[in-house]
DNA sequence: ATTTTATGTCAGCCATATTGACTTATTTGT
DNA sequence: ACAAATAAGTCAATATGGCTGACATAAAAT
């Protein structure tokens, strides 16, 4: 029961290690998040409508059901976000060729050059950090957050299989 | 200018590999936070209670002005959070011993226990990936971590020199 | 023909963030 | 000793982004 905290104690090792991924976890998204929150505050907009822009410009022609099945938000929630996006010409809804109850969302060109600009910082910050750390450590990132992720979210990101 | 999107172009590849690891960033960070906020929502919490409860616990006698600085809020935001766990009884305050102007900040044992509680989940979901990722993942997720976050933070994670 | 599904909308609530202005106590620097 | 800077707190107003509940419409599925 002694020496709970020395370092030949593995538990101890275990804990803190765990608690050094919760705490950078945090810090790597606080920082992830900053600068394209910056952009998007001149544009009026808040958070919610870059992962609307993104997600909609990755999956273009994605229906409402599997953008609320990503984001794990109500469609209350995404309406006024995505209403938003329609109005001011960001995004395009068009009916479903076989369901013609859906919505099928895309970018318009506006769009796409908001989730341009966007993404790029932080696909810049990323690439900064994917440069510094190797490849090898690339790979290990990738296999420890697909493990973190929902088991149904995971086939998002095998190779193939795109949907 | 052609085959744009080779595999033998190591732009393409660079630019998906980074998209991928945006979307890890946000479906492994949404499913990290999902189960915490549940448990505080029934204590009538939110996630800035967890985070105030979480870096106190990590920091006993931590100043106010050290956790807005982890926390990147403003001290308006953070006030309203700080003063109702104190009031409710899970965070303890006392005057600095060199510096009476501070208020050193400190989880109560009430307020220990609701750390544990919160914590644990997240423990629980790390350690899981950190298990079936293995240790030379673990060692390049913490890498790349490391590089996007803003330097001054870095050094929380490097060995020794704690503070 | 009925039920289920996809989507949208209205109304209200709550949590969390912001800015700006001001106060109090205490420490620091000249 | 006095002025300035700092640590912390507070009041007021505002915005974003979640939530629930209730209801409506159109189309698909049974």
């Amino acid at each position: 029961m002694a020496d709970i905290k020395s370092p030949a104690n593995p538990l101890f090792l275990r804990e803190d290690e765990l608690r050094q991924g919760i705490e950078m976890l945090f810090f790597a998204y606080r920082d992830f998040t900053a600068k394209a929150d910056q952009t998007l505050a001149q544009f009026g907009f808040g958070r919610a409508h870059h992962r609307v822009i993104y997600f909609v410009g990755r999956n273009p022609g994605m229906t409402v059901s599997e953008l609320l099945g990503i984001l794990h938000i109500t469609k209350q929630s995404l309406s006024r976000v995505l209403s938003q996006l329609v109005h001011q010409g960001f995004i395009t809804q068009q009916p479903g060729s076989t369901d013609r109850r859906q919505r099928l969302l895309s970018l318009t060109d506006k769009g796409a050059e908001l989730e341009r600009k966007l993404t790029e910082e932080q696909r810049a910050l990323i690439a900064r950090a994917y440069r510094s750390a190797g490849a090898d450590a690339v790979e290990g990132f990738r296999k420890v957050l697909l493990g973190m992720i929902e088991e149904g979210d995971r086939r998002r990101f095998r190779p193939s299989l795109p949907r």
